[in-house]
DNA sequence: TCATAATTTGACACCGGTGTCAAAGAGCTA
DNA sequence: TAGCTCTTTGACACCGGTGTCAAATTATGA
């Protein structure tokens, strides 16, 4: 009854059965038609794949899953801090995966959690995805990385360091961001230029350091540890490190933030204050993320293409699939971030 | 072989079949457990229920998806001019399948697609979900919830207007939102002023739109066909009708636009121009996006919680899955916007 | 106490595909 | 044309659950 009420209500979708029927063939036959297996003459494939088409016929997913080892489905897990990133990294994702016939299954977690591993391999387990995404920063635990290897699950990290064979790895190489950053506050005249990093628990927030340190270096410009301070990635942080930055006698020319986030904290501060950005002091943040063109004055930053990140993970991942993972390591693994320059940085007072 | 690898690889995970073994009971009967039948005895379920607890047994969707009419997958289908907006939502969502065993399949789509109604379709015949939730602005096409009613699917409308049947709508009543924020300018003595709506295709604009005029009407102030310009929601078009409010001779003394990135557009305009806000203009937003709290001076707007509206969202359809429609319809289903006051928004120049 | 009804359980087919392996067909040689 | 190999195809069991319906068990009533 159950059964004759689904009738009435959805015309049944055409089996496997059916277009094995109607074009006079078996079941195998048409799986291997369905599969792209060679195994198959092209005359018996045209016939197949007419019948196919005729029908609009496709394979259950469910059932592939449940007879196959694959089930087309690809999990992204995150943590984010940053709702944007997560957004484009996912769109990048999908386009992909939908070319594909794969889908896309969303699994969110927390970084510091301990749980974090079995409550990703249970979800790994249950849905048994044919890959598994990680973005940042949940993508830096090592144990989870090293559980999913076990399990024979293929993951990618998105990340900003070398930290893994480029199989597994799609990196956004945020060091020549930031330095790319500096030199740009260099290039401008400023010589007194403060960094305001993220929690050092993150990976990116070393690198972005390290960036500017070594653009400090290379730059001839001495590094000054007052002029170093650790932000959390919030706005909030921003704030509170632009007060200690602006009480101090010897002020920067130029602060670059190592998120687009604290960058908006620090020019609410210095707003507040009554300096001007980008005339009394430039402003620099990371990220290019939308707040970026949307405060006053629009923040000059450092673009890291999140969408192509996703891209290159989900091709890394069905390439592996279907060729190997020799395959896998041909796609393209670093991401340059480029400079976006807007309005927030400009010629310090002393050289006009 | 394929088999032998994987067993070598994967530990392989308990099914139903050594459950049922272990507990000496038939596979059917731990079927019955899994699923919450009445037809077993309290002795039977405790039995099998420990030996489940202790083989740490889950069953597989996949399988229990092609057995059953069921596929414990929620589909999210959306387009979204505002990824915020989504990822809220979303977090609402899988806040409550989670818990409740389920998995949420993201769809993205183009409202003004053609071929929007077919995609959709097609990812409900391929994935078999056991509910569809359309964001806003998708949320609006008759066609679509027509199809997926006739096919039998249960989904729900996140839009801003009442256009469907409580069991398939979760409704942010826009309306009384704008009305609010125009109530809250007129109490601070404002008498002109001007509306910046989306485009017109969409609810949401129609209602904040007559949520505004409504204000007006009450307040018993005249409404003036000048200060009711169109936007698109893009900051652009924010920055584009601003030049046109500021240049006219007769300039409002407050702004409330449809949403926030026009609002941003608005106050970037003013501030270019040398205007204080809110000193020489008042600026409202809507949304309380992320940007509302980051732009300098911070938005006054109007915030509807999207991640709420996911949440019952996905109540309801878990609720019709398992009690019925009725249950469905007893769930919340309208959403009151609320203002946000922060720093955007003051008293007129004239009153001062 | 036994017949009967109500409750609980299980045997078995089935969901829609895939893997295995044997059978059928095609192509080649002698 | 028989005999052989190589290619293409299909029969059948199976993946891990659920639906159906009959069998077994327990409860009820006369």
């Amino acid at each position: 009854m159950g059964n004759l009420v689904r009738t009435l209500v959805k015309p049944l979708r055409p089996t496997i059965n059916d277009v094995a029927r109607i074009s006079g063939v078996s079941k195998k036959t048409v799986s291997r038609v369905i599969n792209d297996s060679p195994l198959v003459t092209d005359k018996t494939r045209e016939k197949v794949q007419a019948v196919i088409k005729d029908l609009n016929f496709t394979p259950d997913p469910q059932a592939r899953a449940l007879a196959s080892s694959r089930s087309f489905l690809l999990g992204v897990v995150y943590a984010n801090p940053n709702a944007l990133y997560f957004d484009y990294v996912q769109r990048g994702i999908l386009d992909v995966c939908r070319a594909a016939g794969y889908e896309l299954i969303a699994h969110p977690g927390e970084f510091n959690d301990d749980t974090l591993v079995d409550d990703v391999m249970a979800f790994v387990r249950r849905l048994k995805p044919d890959g598994i995404i990680l973005l940042s920063p949940i993508s830096q635990r090592e144990d989870l990385a090293k559980e999913l290897e076990q399990a024979g699950c293929h993951y990618i990290r998105l990340v900003s360091s070398n930290i893994d064979v480029s199989e597994h790895l799609v990196m956004s190489h945020d060091k020549i961001g930031a330095k790319k950053m500096v030199d740009h506050l260099v290039a401008l005249g400023h010589t007194d230029i403060a960094f305001i990093s993220g929690p050092n628990q993150y990976i990116s927030t070393l690198e972005r350091k390290a960036g500017y340190l070594a653009a400090l270096e290379e730059n001839g410009l001495e590094i000054n540890a007052d002029f170093m301070l650790e932000g959390d990635y919030t706005y909030e942080s921003g704030i509170s490190c632009a007060q200690k930055l602006f009480s101090r006698k010897n002020v920067p020319t130029a602060i670059f933030a190592s998120n687009d986030e604290i960058a908006c904290g620090v020019i609410k501060e210095a707003l507040q204050r009554g300096l001007k950005v980008p005339q009394d002091v430039s402003v620099a943040g990371f990220d290019d993320s939308i707040i970026a063109s949307r405060v006053f004055p629009n923040l000059t930053t450092v673009h890291r293409s999140a969408d192509l990140m996703g891209k290159l993970a989900a091709e890394k991942i069905l390439a592996s699939l279907k060729t190997g993972i020799e395959a896998a390591r041909e796609i393209q693994t670093i991401i340059e971030p480029e400079l976006v320059i807007r309005e927030s940085t400009g010629i310090p007072r002393s050289k006009e």
